[in-house]
DNA sequence: TTTTGCAATCGTAACGTTACGATTGCATCT
DNA sequence: AGATGCAATCGTAACGTTACGATTGCAAAA
């Protein structure tokens, strides 16, 4: 490999100048200039990635650390949109991205520490916050760059990018209203889990604004798969006074509401409404009407990337958060 | 951070003994081992990645090139579990995995080379191979250790892991045979692609086998949607003489041809018998019986790590190549 | 007593880069 | 002529690590 002594020597010139010549240093006469990078292309020069590393003390590289799916599979269709919307916009920065992925037997906060201590990242990409976070206050106080995906309680300002799940319950509860829908189900996964919180208000708030009072039983907790969704909404449709609407929390919700209506030989889109979530694909295709909102994941992944290098430049500028809308495609 | 040289310092010791105590070189005193040790955990020492790098020329850092999806996200279901294997087998061998995306715009040939360059990977995982890739003989010209995930029509010998697709198209085809097919519709994906090809002639040696002729107008491609599916599949049932048999390509396929079922009233598993690959999950809850051959997507990243890590201890060590199998679950 | 051998440790250089503070040569000003 | 200023370039040190070839001290052998 082409080193920068090997072209200094190649031009009579000290390593110093070519090295200043490369990055276009005023001090270096534009003649030099050129006939440097002439010889650093021919030669195929590249900067040595860990010698730069080692004396500037920034080493171009980001870490996103990353929790395996293991009980399900649910998000892995928003998972590697996600992964690739940050290595492309990483690379376009000029970073490379490693991926740090942790099992559920890894302490989050021990591999934040282990990320922290080896100092081998320029900064970090965290996800999955839970509530009070202790990880937010490590990085904070340990002055390294971060990003997170999601948010969580704590009163410290922090950088984030979160998806809006609020508004998209709203706007999805309001959808179903327009539908004429008045008993409205609604699934959530984990009720600790922050997105479900925020999807929970964002219903609440459509509720209210209709003047609906809130009907719990109609309120699906853990719906992870199929089975547990289907099973759920047929008890519900069992009930004396079903609902008309269904918000889904995901593509294997809404399979498993298909099923219980099928089951009991409804339509959906005209005996119960149905919006879910991230299932554009399935959703065009089935004979069903369904509305989806979905979210462009790699726009999400990119903007993780953007904060955090904005973060990187500016360790003291003010703490950037996003909120990623959600994106409605009606039924029809 | 703490390095050699403070805790050489408060020891009163050489920063080389320090160095050497801390992999047990056989030159130090034991006591001094320990000594060392001991420092070493209560400042909390961790060698620089960087400085290490630079000396060694050793980065302990693997990167792999993954096309982005673009056209659909047909394997995306595949590649986070993929992604997974790979970085967990990766850590627990010492190297950190740097994902590489490419877009359709970057060519492929060049995103190696880049990497080549820049020698900031100790191995390359390089997937989707094409015919005569010529990734494969540059990678063993430059002698950069790399595994390749799938595999070409050269005939010098690299090593690779790969999926054992005419292995599981055979027993798929076998079967639905058992089940008493005789007209087995096949799904391929584009015909230039090495797992369609092998897909194929899986099903050709189980066809021969039973003495049944091959009849092409039963073997569907461009299989990538619901749609190309459904339209596929419905015009064969409605054929003069309809496939009572059918080897999906994936899940797409799967729910286009069960589509194409309901429309014209039968029913998976009755009038016609399926079988599909990696739907596990939605094969499972459908009503439909349906068979499906699994692959174990961690293993294979797993794998991937293996070959190479011991492609990188011994360069000139075999060529190690490693065929997954499918795992069947029956339909029943 | 000198030599040999060995265990334990040390000093220095090097990997490739960049930052800092010289140094050189030359034109311009006094 | 000597001083000044400036543009262009250079030399050295340092980042943290490891490899190599010393060097030290001490016990055992000659």
């Amino acid at each position: 490999m082409a080193n920068l002594k090997q072209i200094a020597a190649e031009l009579s010139l000290s390593v110093t100048t070519v090295s200043r010549a490369l990055k276009d240093g005023p001090e270096v006469q534009p003649s030099t200039i050129a006939r440097v990078k002439e010889a650093a292309k021919r030669v195929g020069y590249l900067p040595n990635h860990y010698g730069r590393a080692l004396k500037t003390g920034r080493t171009q590289t980001l870490t996103a650390v990353l929790p395996m799916e293991t009980r399900d599979h649910l998000s892995d269709l928003l998972k590697l949109p996600l992964i690739e919307g940050m290595t492309l916009a990483a690379r376009q920065a000029g970073y490379s991205l490693s991926i740090y992925s942790t099992t559920p037997d890894d302490d989050p906060v021990e591999s934040v520490q282990r990320q922290l201590q080896a100092r081998s990242a320029d900064g970090l990409i965290i996800t999955r916050l839970v509530s009070a976070d202790p990880r937010v206050r490590l990085l904070l106080d340990q002055r390294m760059p971060f990003v997170a995906f999601g948010r969580t309680d704590l009163d410290i300002a922090y950088p984030y990018v979160d998806v809006d799940n609020e508004q998209i319950a709203y706007e999805a509860t309001r959808r179903l209203m327009d539908k004429g829908c008045r008993r409205i189900a609604l699934q959530l996964l984990v009720p600790e889990d922050q997105a479900s919180a925020m999807r929970l208000s964002g219903y609440g708030r459509a509720m209210a604004e209709a003047g609906i009072p809130i009907d719990q039983s109609l309120i699906g907790h853990g719906m992870f798969t199929m089975e547990s969704s289907a099973g759920w909404f047929d008890r519900l449709l069992a009930s004396s006074d079903p609902p008309t609407g269904l918000a889904c929390a995901n593509e294997l919700g809404l399979l498993g509401a298909l099923h219980a209506l099928g089951k009991r030989g409804l339509t959906a889109g005209r005996d119960v409404h149905i919006v879910t979530r991230d299932s554009t694909r399935l959703a065009r295709f089935l004979p069903a009407r369904i509305g989806v909102h979905s979210v462009d994941m790699a726009g999400v992944g990119r903007k993780l990337i953007e904060v955090l290098e904005s973060r990187i430049i500016n360790p003291l500028g003010p703490v950037e958060t996003v909120l990623v809308q959600g994106r409605f495609e009606p039924a029809e």
